[in-house]
DNA sequence: TGATCCCGCCAACGT
DNA sequence: ACGTTGGCGGGATCA
């Protein structure tokens, strides 16, 4: 009777779960004893466990006679009872079943993929802990990874906000950007030409040489990615410096976005990661701390269905690696990067003027929208500590989020408070928030007040504003409640549209969207089904095996489906399938998703009232398109840009009324800014732009645009406002001591001056005033050098489409695939990449 | 064995 | 002072 152990432990559900587990493998056998830590008594949970093999499944039936959620400690004890100290003991969990990875598969079976955003989601860590019968310690470690990808968010002690994977594409996104702007593609490809030249025993000063260039990264003190809306959730947490885990996990994750066969390596990973910090010493010590923790966060990454355990087998021997298996990640315009019909590998080059065009043309996107430069910190802390003050906190953020987003109402007010920011900004071009602290002045005050009542309230969705009524329009209206214009956005999660009074200086924020409506006319024809061209002959995958089990076969996902409504997971094959099979409707419903999400998107960005990145938006990439054009223009067209995450957002007809925000909504507001940099200087990346679009394209919305502004007074009648003002706010950027060209440096003050810029705009409420401060800017205003040109590297190292996209999977669970990771600095070589 | 990684000490931090 | 977070690495467990 001995065999009372384990058994079907929770290890074995694992595997289980995994699609490769193959019957040679069979369990050892059921367990015969309730595990002294029994199952969470959550319905997801037991569901997905019994899913999960035939004897989980009657063992789960068993326990059911017992389970009344309220007898799980009961059960226990009657396990103690019958059962010797010894049995006992051997009863007891085994390691596997206490492992991080299953811990984390019952914390997600507790919550949504993607929460309605009108239940309050909230995780009481306290609770979490109890329920799962763990130590709260290790609740930290998977959310600490889950708020790395902005799954949650700390709201206050003890508390976190749960949001699901709405977040995650764009999370992802960011983190690619930030990933590319840290030449990680780089480092990997060190790293693997060091391995390399260790293996021909050209080791030595090489290394040396090597390990150098690591430390000589400048983003090496990069901090928390961050996305815009997400930020402030608490303060405590930003200003705590040590946030290891989570940005370990982060850079964990940008590996794999960024390198091109989507595998790395523990080993690499961890070299990586302590490279940064401590370049020297390659302590060992150090190398295994890492190990543990890449450990710690592959095992969340892996619950979540990002990546998957892998074996790389090089000339030297296996190595433990990690698989991206999550949704491809595109940093823009997907269109942009399949234009062409043959891509072979440098087609990043093939197409560095869109390339480099959107990266251009978006300067602040990225690292700058998404990192907090470390100086940037405090006055991110006392910006937050003012709205804490200002904010009587009527209701606490908890409670507000009830209505429509929780992001979204969730900071009505410290919008407000930009003029006085941006006023000094504009003085003084002190970051420091003491300062700014100081300026709060009246008004500020009496918008934060005010502006509570602006927070969006549903409305019925036939109430769908017609997209000339732009909220410009009612921008003199002053930002009390009812003068709020209806600005109809999506909502994402149900699939009902909801018409939203925005505070007209909201709405301003919210339109920002539409710049990458300017990008659209580019003719988008021939693309179809390139990309897994491209990759197949890339990276000449053998893809095999599971990646569809794994996938769609996993009993989480299937049973929690009706929950996760969005998650249901493509593969990579799949997905290039659909690709190049899409059907014109299904295009068209995968763009109303698109269009739905980037309207998320939106709406989870102005609510934050701080970081309103212009370019995010631009992944937002087809939402100006009216859904004819759309239709038309883009029935062919492969519909890459929506990862699989993504891609399968519930639609409403509805929807189609909602996305719909039109250019001119948007422009209005960077023509505020623009007009100045307009007139002193041609932003480099407006040419860029225009060679792509503009010029071949003569824009409608740009007359459109420019009669609306003259119209409404906002520009004199003689100026005529380039139809992409995006990038305009760029050069206000006014400091003139930042020489610098430290991106870092001068992504910071992007990025300041950007968000006071939206903040300023956005919180002025009325165009007038805004207009009269717009005579302000112009004064420190100074032409912004270009900027800096991409580096050939990045974009030469960048390889379009992931190793996912490979051809369809018919190889046997267990089966290795061979992927040859070509590099421009080292000669091909073979790597086996094998299932565990 | 080496690969994994649980566990919990304890310090930094917040209140 | 006390509770929360979470870095960290010993050493158990697994394969």
């Amino acid at each position: 009777k001995t065999p009372l152990k384990q058994a079907a432990t929770s290890a074995s559900v694992l595997t289980e779960i995994q699609p490769d587990c193959h019957p040679l493998t069979t369990p050892p056998k059921p367990k015969e004893i309730l595990p002294a830590d029994p199952w969470t008594p959550t319905s997801n949970l037991k569901m997905l466990i019994s899913a999960a093999s035939p004897e989980i499944r009657s063992r789960e039936q068993r326990k059911e006679l017992s389970n009344n959620t309220s007898e799980v400690l009961q059960a226990k004890h009657c396990l103690q009872e019958h059962l010797w100290g010894d049995e006992y003991e051997k009863s007891q969990p085994s390691r596997k079943e206490k492992s991080l990875g299953l811990l984390c598969h019952k914390f997600l079976a507790r919550y949504p993929d993607y929460p309605s955003t009108a239940e309050h989601n909230f995780i009481c860590l306290d609770e979490v802990a109890e329920e799962l019968s763990v130590e709260r310690r290790r609740i930290y470690d998977i959310v600490n990874v889950l708020e790395s990808l902005h799954m949650v968010s700390r709201l206050a002690r003890n508390r976190y906000v749960w949001h699901g994977r709405h977040h995650l594409s764009k999370t992802l996104q960011a983190l690619k950007k930030v990933g590319e702007e840290n030449k990680y593609t780089q480092q990997l490809q060190m790293i693997k030409k060091r391995e390399y030249e260790h293996e021909f025993d050209l080791d030595g000063e090489r290394n040396e040489e090597t390990g150098r260039s690591f430390g000589s990264n400048e983003h090496s003190e990069m901090s928390f990615v961050e996305l815009p809306g997400m930020e402030f959730r608490a303060a405590s947490v930003n200003s705590r410096k040590d946030k290891s885990l989570r940005v370990m996990s982060q850079k964990f994750v940008m590996l794999f976005l960024v390198s091109t066969p989507q595998i790395v390596s523990l080993e690499g990973a961890a070299k990586i990661l302590i490279g940064e910090d401590q370049l020297e010493d390659l302590d060992k010590s150090k190398f295994k701390t890492k190990i543990r923790r890449l450990y710690d966060i592959a095992n969340v990454l892996s619950s979540l269905q990002l990546i998957k355990k892998v074996h790389v087998t090089e000339e030297r021997g296996r190595k433990p690696a990690f698989k991206w298996i999550g949704p491809e990640v595109c940093l823009q315009d997907t269109e942009l990067e399949t234009t062409s019909t043959t891509c072979p590998p440098p087609i990043s080059e093939s197409i560095p003027s869109k390339e480099q065009c959107s990266k251009n043309l978006f300067p602040s996107r990225g690292k700058q929208s998404f990192t907090r430069h470390p100086s940037l910190i405090k006055l991110v802390k006392s910006i937050e500590n003012d709205r804490r003050k200002i904010q009587s906190a009527p209701t606490s953020p908890v409670k507000i989020s009830a209505s429509t987003d929780g992001n979204l109402s969730a900071f009505p007010g410290p919008i407000a408070q930009v003029p006085t920011i941006a006023k000094h900004q504009l003085e003084g071009q002190s970051k420091k928030g003491k300062e700014m602290k100081t300026k709060l002045s009246a008004p500020a005050l009496d918008c934060n007040v005010s502006s509570p009542e602006a927070v969006p309230k549903p409305k019925a969705p036939g109430a769908a504003a017609p997209s000339q009524q732009t909220p410009l329009t009612q921008a003199g209206c002053p930002p009390s409640q009812g003068s709020a214009s209806p600005l109809v956005l999506p909502h994402t999660h149900s699939g009902v549209s909801y018409a939203i009074y925005l505070h007209p200086s909201q709405a301003h924020t919210v339109t920002t969207y539409s710049p990458s409506f300017m990008l659209q006319p580019l003719p988008c024809a021939n693309v179809t089904g390139i990309e897994s061209i491209k990759s197949k002959v890339l990276n000449q995958v053998t893809t095999e095996e599971g990646d569809n089990q794994m996938v769609t076969d996993d009993p989480t996902k299937a049973l929690t489906a009706e929950e996760r409504p969005t998650l249901k997971p493509e593969t990579s094959s799949q997905r290039c399938l659909k690709r190049s099979q899409a059907l014109q409707e299904n295009n068209v419903i995968k763009r109303r998703r698109s269009d739905e999400e980037s309207l998320d998107t939106a709406l989870t960005f102005f609510p934050s009232g701080y970081l309103i990145p212009f370019t995010q938006c631009t992944h937002g990439n087809k939402a100006g398109f009216s859904n004819q054009e759309k239709a038309g223009l883009c029935s062919l067209q492969q519909p890459t840009y929506s990862p699989p995450i993504a891609g399968v957002i519930p639609v409403t007809a509805s929807d189609l009324k909602a996305v719909n925000i039109p250019a001119f909504h948007i422009t209005p507001l960077n023509i505020m800014l623009s007009p100045t940099s307009v007139a002193a200087a041609p932003v480099l990346s407006n040419s860029c732009l225009n060679s792509v679009n503009t010029s071949s394209t003569p824009n409608p919305s740009s007359s459109v645009l420019n009669f609306t502004l003259q119209h409404i007074g906002l520009i004199p009648a003689g100026v005529h406002v380039p139809a992409n003002p995006v990038l305009q706010h760029m050069p206000v950027s006014s400091q003139p001591e930042n020489v610098s060209d430290s991106s870092a440096n001068r992504n910071m003050q992007e990025e300041a001056v950007s968000k006071i810029s939206c903040k300023f705009l956005a919180g002025v409420g009325r165009v007038r005033s805004a207009a009269i401060a717009l005579q302000q800017l112009k004064a420190p205003c100074v032409p912004k050098e270009p900027q800096e040109p991409q580096t050939a590297t990045e974009s030469f190292f960048r390889t379009p489409g992931g190793p996912n996209t490979g051809s369809s999977s018919s190889a046997k669970p267990g089966a290795t695939e061979t992927i040859s990771q070509g590099t421009p600095y080292i000669p091909q070589r073979k790597l086996e990449v094998s299932e565990d």
